[in-house]
DNA sequence: ATTATCTATAGATCTATAGATAATGC
DNA sequence: ATTATCTATAGATCTATAGATAATGC
């Protein structure tokens, strides 16, 4: 039986080895170029090469659909995270190092960075179906840092729930940037001229 | 005849002196809420009191109804940045001190904020009908900036491109989270621990 | 048996056009 | 005359459901 699974395993059948996971890559791509609401079902079923009601035998609306690649993409974003978090940082510089490093990846996956600049923007409506799911995930966020920052000598006059907003939104803005216009705006480049301005003051 | 049309603008004709002006706010709003995609001729047609073709009337498909909104707004937001750029700075610490009460009234135009940042969101696929307006959007926006810095003393060692996409990404980033969660974040508080803390490396 | 997928279609909605009528300004 | 606005509707699209059929796993 091991035999026939491995054989079945190969070519199409691995790759594409959970219809329901290949429907969300496609999604992800989808609802990441047109949003959720430029996005159809029928574009989805499409690509995938499945009737509309085929995807909504994986998904049962498209609500659900949109909920699976945030659920899918937040958990690995997370899992990313918490490989951030158990490193050792010493102080201030090294916290940032390590964030320039972390964020860097960004540009070789612009499809997964355009995919949260273009939904947390329709999610800024209060009815957006997942408006509830960006404000928790920038609170994760800003608790995340602050928390890092509390476990490095920051300079103590600085409000930590103030810093882990402007960092984070320096990456966000330098994403919609960059998105909008790639040969204009050399992200690391960016980021790392920010983090040279502030480091210094923060070591205080 | 001066008599009878200053009768006639009082109550509802001065104040909707012209339906395009008037179906031009209301757009604002639902754009805003609901970004382009999600508002509907419907909804435009409705808060305004008129039918769809009457709205198809002042605008002739509702992609003209956009960038009527996106022209209206543009036009006053650069106006601002021109009383900005007419003030005299003498360093980077005036500067700084003149852009937090620049954007400081942003907290009391939520509507407005909101509106660009739904529909640059959008805006990210470049079959957006807004896609150039907000590349130009960006790249006007740096240019006044790095004009502004070439006038004060700023290090010498900064890239002035990169200074500017630093400053606007923060406060792009920082409206996000305030839009988002208006409770958790102090836009005017974060924004001026950015400022205090880049300041004196930027003094040299 | 269960899972995957299809055909067919309901029912709602959306943009835009055609053509008619009402209101306004000279 | 010109501008503003309406009724009616075409034609496209969209989500979702019902019910049937094909494929798969025990």
């Amino acid at each position: 039986m091991k035999h026939k699974n491995e054989a079945a395993q190969t070519n199409k059948t691995r790759r594409r080895r959970n219809r329901a996971d290949e429907i969300l890559e496609i999604a992800t791509k989808l609802f990441g170029q047109y949003g959720f609401q430029g996005t159809t079902l029928a574009m989805v079923a499409e690509v995938v090469g499945l009737t509309e009601p085929g995807v909504l035998h994986y998904f049962p609306s498209k609500v659900h659909l949109l909920q699976g690649v945030l659920a899918y993409r937040d958990a690995r974003d997370f899992e990313k995270y918490a490989a951030l978090i158990a490193l050792k940082k010493e102080n201030v510089a090294e916290f940032f190092a390590i964030m320039e490093r972390f964020w860097g990846d960004n540009e070789k996956i612009p499809a997964l960075i355009q995919l949260f600049v273009v939904l947390v923007g329709e999610s800024i409506s209060g009815e957006h179906p997942s408006h509830h799911f960006f404000v928790d995930r920038y609170r994760r966020q800003r608790e995340i840092f602050t928390q890092q920052f509390r476990q490095i000598s920051v300079r103590p006059d600085v409000d930590l729930d103030e810093l882990a907003s402007v960092i984070i939104a320096v990456m966000d803005g330098l994403h919609i940037q960059w998105l909008l216009d790639p040969d204009a705006v050399n992200l690391t480049a960016t980021f790392s001229l920010f983090s040279k301005m502030i480091v210094p003051y923060l070591e205080g």
